[in-house]
DNA sequence: ATGACATGATAAA
DNA sequence: TTATCCTGTCATA
């Protein structure tokens, strides 16, 4: 599940489980071992998020640079009764080492990248994101100024951390729907007013994403109420590909863009025309 | 047991 | 564009 929302709770977790506190830092699985002797002991002093990136402070000018990559899982446990075995591939664990008996833990698995930086390397990483629209200071502006510049499709785009920290294939694909828009459309079709409604849906969306830990997107009215699976999760277009559209009841559409997969509805979001091709 | 697939990103061709 | 890395889960055999 690892979107922008889902780092964000992330940070939060282990604020709340660590900060403040020094915590016993391993490698299980190895791959981090030497870092993690050199963190061992250590106070966490906070977490933080940007996009789809990590980071641990452990102070003295030492981070924990961690992105889940497409199936990474970070499962953080407060207040366990006792800190079970490493199951698994456990790239990272931290422990909290003033709590006695119980203790809280967390547990990196599958992570594209989990190493020590220095915050220049963690600056010089978020110079290279877009705006995080669950930062409050984030600025869409520096969003469309990409946006209306760009010929490629926004569906790129929105994927395109550069331009946008945090979204992720449903997050793209669900927004674009929501907002009837032609994934394929390029960027510098769109208006300025368009991106605002889009903005401001997406800060809501991640924000209850955030709250709820799910992506949620579909409105009440579209919700099928009859589904078996989880109402939570249900989906307007991401992966439902050849199931009838919630809004309009036509087949939902799948292709490869840029290696990921995409989904949209030819009739809620038509095929955009340029004039000058008219 | 085996294979396909996944809410990601990068480097090479 | 393609290959590659990281790990777990689910469907199929």
């Amino acid at each position: 599940m690892p979107e922008g929302h889902t780092l964000h709770r992330l940070a939060t977790a282990l604020d709340e489980a660590f900060a403040g506190h020094p915590v016993r830092v391993s490698s299980p699985q190895g791959r981090f071992a030497e870092s993690a002797a050199l963190l061992d002991g250590r106070t966490l002093e906070r977490a933080e998020s940007w996009g789809k990136h990590l980071w641990v402070h452990f102070g003295h000018d030492d981070l924990v640079h961690v992105h889940l990559g497409l199936y990474g899982r970070f499962d953080v446990v407060r207040d366990a009764a006792s800190v079970p075995p490493p199951v698994g591939q456990v790239r990272l664990r931290l422990v909290r080492a003033d709590a006695g008996e119980a203790a809280s833990y967390a547990d990196l698995r599958g992570a594209t990248a989990c190493e020590l930086q220095t915050s220049a390397q963690r600056q010089a990483l978020v110079d290279r994101l877009g705006p995080d629209p669950l930062r409050a200071d984030a600025d869409p502006d520096l969003a469309w100024q990409r946006i209306r510049r760009s010929r490629a499709p926004i569906a790129g785009l929105l994927m395109d951390q550069s331009v946008v920290a945090g979204i992720g294939n449903v997050y793209r694909a669900e927004l674009l729907h929501r907002h009837r828009v032609d994934p394929f459309r390029p960027g510098a079709s769109l208006r300025a007013a368009r991106w605002s409604e889009m903005w401001a849906d997406l800060v809501a969306l991640m924000a209850d994403g955030v709250r709820t830990g799910v992506i949620r997107t579909v409105r009440p009215e579209h919700l099928d109420v009859a589904e078996v699976d989880d109402p939570g999760r249900q989906s307007y277009v991401y992966r439902r590909a050849g199931e009838p559209c919630r809004v309009c009841g036509t087949r939902v559409r799948t292709r490869e863009l840029q290696g990921r997969n995409l989904y949209w509805c030819g009739r809620c979001q038509p095929r955009f025309r340029s004039r000058a091709l008219q």
